[in-house]
DNA sequence: ATTATAAGTCAGCTTTGTTGACTTTCCAAC
DNA sequence: GTTGGAAAGTCAACAAAGCTGACTTATAAT
């Protein structure tokens, strides 16, 4: 296998059998399982699921977003998310600014009490990242991201893109 | 077994930045969303959801499965699971028998048509999954391997392997 | 002035998860 | 042998979170 592993370039031959891409099918499976499975346990504690995660994630990652946008990275319909964001505000995790520049814009921050939900779930799942990284190696890391890139849509890849490009 | 992966990296130190973590948990949700795109469209023509599209892959997987052994795997309560494998049944997918040996157990397998609708459903799924191989290389694959089978729950990984160990 | 866009709301529906209560079947202890 | 508990499966009711469609309000753009 590490004969195979000196090909380097993406134009060799790749054999895949069936099975190794089921295998591969089912490991992302069970693997988002376990992604999910620590934040959902805290979520479940309080009246919250995974979609408020999803939101408060995203709206701490980029602080002052709008609603437009917000929906474009989740990729659900605003009906949908409003009644999630709409919880979050009315117990005081989000806060909605009216746009200054277009006063038609909403954007969002997380609270004091938003960041700290935020801080608690993501502790939790970057524990796990981290853990999973560490027992990989550090090779297994860039090959993952690089798998998980191609596997987006090309969309997503773009909006993946920013959000890196954004917080740095 | 792990052990001794863990021990070969732990001299190697591995700097974590939180973007990095936070990058790493981006894509995997990015990338779930383009893993079930494709089947999640063509389940959407038909009367069907996630839910039966599990099933079924699983049930092709492991023919002859008690639907208790399913539960497991799927990670659901059976009263979900039942609803999902009531309309597969009634739709001629899927074939429950009575077991011989223990009367209480049904064993599960594909119909004809539950298995075209399988490979329908596997052959989009496995054309994304192949492509993002092709395109990250095959030293990527390796690792992405590594880090999704570190991330999953330990229960997960057992069933994970008795599933690819069961399929040679 | 008209049209388009951003946000939000209301209503109603679907999928897929949950608990609780129940039946049938099996097995093991008595 | 009987019986009492555990396991497998089913029925009913409910909740979370997605969807569509129709509509309003405010603002921006043409």
């Amino acid at each position: 296998m590490s004969d195979r592993s000196a090909a380097q370039h993406s134009d060799m031959l790749l054999f895949l059998t069936d099975e190794q891409l089921r295998q591969g099918i089912e490991a992302m499976f069970f693997a988002y399982q376990g992604f999910t499975a620590d934040p959902d346990r805290i979520l479940s504690e309080m009246a919250y699921g995974r979609a408020h995660h999803r939101a408060v994630h995203f709206i701490n990652r980029a602080p002052g977003t709008t609603v437009n946008n917000l929906l474009g990275i989740l990729g659900v319909t605003k009906q949908s998310l409003n009644r999630v964001l709409r919880t979050l505000i009315e117990d005081g995790l989000v806060q909605s600014k009216v746009g200054r520049v277009d006063k038609r814009e909403r954007h969002l921050f997380l609270t004091e009490a938003g960041a700290e939900l935020e801080r608690k779930l993501s502790d939790a799942q970057r524990a796990r990242m981290r853990a999973a990284y560490r027992e990989a190696g550090p090779e297994a890391v860039t090959g993952f991201r690089a798998v998980l890139e191609a596997m987006m849509d090309k969309d997503m890849r773009r909006k993946s893109r920013a959000l890196k490009e954004g917080s740095t």
